[in-house]
RNA sequence: GGAUCCGUUGCCCAGCCAGGAUAAGGCACCGGACUUCUAAUCCGGUGAUCGCAGGUUCGAAUCCUGCCGGAUCCGCCA
């Protein structure tokens, strides 16, 4: 039950002012102040030309009426402007324990409003194939993943798809650098994973690129600065000059050589295709194995070599029906008029070949052919809003059907600044899952000195993960955030590791209550539930107790929010916030001790909990373990 | 220069859409709790001109305006 919304319904009944404008008005507490809700009744003055002090009295003397032993309120008081509202423990559990057997699936769904289900497509994480995924693609990756569990949650149908930039001068680059010092040799020669291996000579190419680029550097200067004059200004004969300088400067070749490269590959010459196509396998392979740790699946992958040149249609179409404008020299441009957006944007170069932003018309069109969505999410960082916002623009004015969400993520920086994966200064992917593991792994070591190696190792891998997920999910998604290993991922506070203790420990206290001959709801061995049907609540019930009761009946209403906004870390937030009161039940209400009915409610809260915990982590994609 | 986003304690971060009680957590630091259901834990403490200045309001971290500081974007690149 979602009490929130059923003390703002009183009100409104009591009031005629709307539930939907009453339900952001009752308010939690907060810290301190001994409440379950509460309302200013200053804010109902807007609504009610009455005295404030008058509405309050009328409010508080109604309420009282209706509320008391049986109600699901228990007290209704007045503290200076505010009416509070105390919940009717006894209801509460009542509500809850019903979901201890059979009615999970109704509970966990009932903040739900009932909407009509989507057709969800999410992309992600459109990486290239250049170089192996880093630390940016894991926050795409783990945010997509996780907002297709969010979308599949609601009832929503959902197909995840890539777009695999697997042309362009990005791969040129580390194929230049390949055929210039590779010498033929392969990932398993060189006894490296495979992606790592082709970024090993994009990395080899950034760092030739720029060492012969400081030798012109004052020349490429200039010439900026010369371009940069109005027209009028600029020294053609300059220019040229400079022009001619850097061309043919070292730097100039080798920015030729990868012209001539991508050239090469645009006209299908044999010879690049074929290393093009062995680099390519290599990085996907590699890619595989990474996508396997953070168990991404895929339904379909577009990839760039395939629906690069497609889209034209699109754009001659449009200009056709005068959407767009076809210039005296033959490029096709799209004006906008619109703040926020550029005067116009190119959408065919002047010599007929598409760009990125043809491809991407493209690209919505056939999804929708594929899938006929109605809503489509790009997982893309904010540092391309412009591009997406233009995108977006550009099929509302083809008349566009469908819904395009572009989810911007914020940047992750490191310490020592922005990652550069040109200058190799990223933190990658599968390093950053091996650091964890291995810190994890230490940790398992420093607890338990006889498990087998495969249970430590598992252990360790479910520990790391959880970590990594959860420092992920835990901060808001448009956020940037600063990256350091040491600092980042900790095993205490505010982690997924704490999350996975208080699991651990629920089913710890199982273990040992079977053990001692104890009926207990759940069976962690087994991981089977048992016949439990525990009803009775004592008299009085302590302060960590009705926290948690409270706490608990907020899931549903936590999920469903989470949901409709796709912000993973409302519930991560909801999640810490259970594990806080949990321990703090933990260390004040002794459980196994108890006898009777005291004993028997604090089980089931404590199952109630593990469920809820259990649930929680299983859309954001965490495993549980039930040692730790 | 223009556009977008951001600025909350020594550090990290929630709250802002929908204005209301003493600004919530975490890290670090200080003190306390393991012969008692797992101390990867708990309890207590120190620590905040919510960037600055105005405005609206009974009331502003939250809304509005201006300024300062930071990030990103503004390619016939991808």
């Amino acid at each position: 039950m979602d009490y929130q919304l059923e003390i703002a319904s009183l009100i409104s009944d009591l009031t005629s002012i709307p539930i939907d404008r009453l339900q952001f008005l009752i308010k939690e507490p907060t810290k301190g102040v001994d409440t379950d809700y509460s309302i200013n009744w200053f804010a109902l003055k807007s609504h009610i030309k009455k005295d404030g002090n008058q509405i309050a009295d009328e409010l508080e003397q109604n309420l009282q009426k209706i509320t008391g032993k049986h109600h699901f309120i228990h007290t209704v008081s007045r503290v200076g402007p505010y009416i509070n509202f105390k919940l009717n423990d006894h209801h509460v559990f009542q509500e809850l324990r019903n979901q201890i057997d059979t009615q999970f699936n109704k509970f966990v769904h009932s903040g739900f409003p009932d909407l009509k289900k989507l057709t969800v497509v999410i992309e992600y994480p459109a990486q290239n194939t250049n170089k192996p995924l880093h630390l940016g693609h894991v926050r795409n990756m783990i945010l997509g993943q996780t907002l297709a569990s969010l979308h599949i949650f609601a009832g929503n149908s959902v197909h995840q798809v890539n777009l695999m930039n697997d042309k362009g001068v990005h791969i040129c680059k580390s194929m230049l650098a390949y055929k210039r010092w590779g010498k033929g040799t392969t990932p398993e020669k060189r006894n490296m994973k495979s992606d790592h291996f082709v970024g090993k000579y994009y990395v080899t190419y950034g760092k030739h690129e720029l060492k012969l680029r400081e030798e012109v550097a004052n020349e490429i200067k200039q010439l900026d600065e010369e371009k940069k004059k109005p027209l009028k200004e600029q020294d053609s004969e300059k220019i040229h000059r400079l022009d001619i300088v850097i061309q043919q400067s070292k730097y100039g070749k080798l920015i030729q050589n990868l012209n001539d490269l991508l050239l090469k590959w645009e006209n299908g010459d044999p010879d690049v295709r074929k290393i093009w196509n062995k680099m390519n396998s290599w990085a996907k392979n590699g890619f595989e194995e990474t996508y396997k740790v953070f168990d991404i699946q895929h339904e379909k992958v577009y990839l760039e070599s395939d629906i690069y040149d497609k889209g034209r249609e699109i754009v001659l179409d449009g200009v056709q029906k005068e959407h767009f404008i076809q210039l005296e020299d033959g490029a096709i441009i799209a004006r906008f008029n619109k703040k926020g957006l550029p005067k116009e944007k190119v959408l065919l170069r002047r010599d007929g070949t598409t760009l990125y932003i043809t491809q991407d018309l493209y690209l919505a069109n056939q999804k929708l052919k594929d899938y006929n969505f109605d809503e489509s999410i790009y997982v893309i960082g904010n540092e391309q809003d412009m591009q997406l916002r233009i995108l977006f623009e550009l099929l509302a004015i083809l008349g566009f059907t469908g819904n395009n969400v572009h989810y911007s993520y914020g940047m992750i920086n490191l310490k020592s600044g922005k990652m550069k994966s040109r200058e190799g200064t990223v933190v990658d992917a599968d390093n950053v899952v091996h650091d964890i593991k291995a810190l994890s792994l230490e940790e398992v070591k420093n607890r338990y000195k006889d498990l087998s190696e495969s249970e430590m190792s598992y252990r360790a891998r479910v520990i790391a993960m959880a970590a990594l997920r959860f420092f992920i999910l835990k901060y808001e998604y448009s956020r940037d955030f600063v990256f350091d290993l040491e600092e980042s991922i900790s095993f205490e506070g505010e982690t997924g590791v704490y999350l996975l203790y208080v699991y651990a420990r629920i089913c710890s206290i199982f273990t040992k209550g079977l053990e001692q001959g104890i009926p207990v709801p759940y069976s962690p061995n087994e991981d089977k539930m048992n016949d439990w049907t525990h009803e009775s609540i004592p008299e009085e019930i302590s302060t960590p107790e009705h926290n948690l009761l409270i706490l608990l009946s907020k899931y549903p209403i936590t999920l469903s929010t989470t949901c409709t906004t796709l912000k993973p870390h409302i519930l991560c937030r909801y999640l810490l916030e259970l594990a806080q009161s949990f321990n703090n039940f933990y260390h004040e209400c002794p459980i196994l001790k108890e006898e009777g009915t005291l004993r028997d409610f604090r089980l089931s809260i404590c199952e109630l909990v593990r469920k809820v915990m259990k649930h929680g982590l299983q859309i954001i994609k965490i495993d549980v373990i039930t040692e730790m």
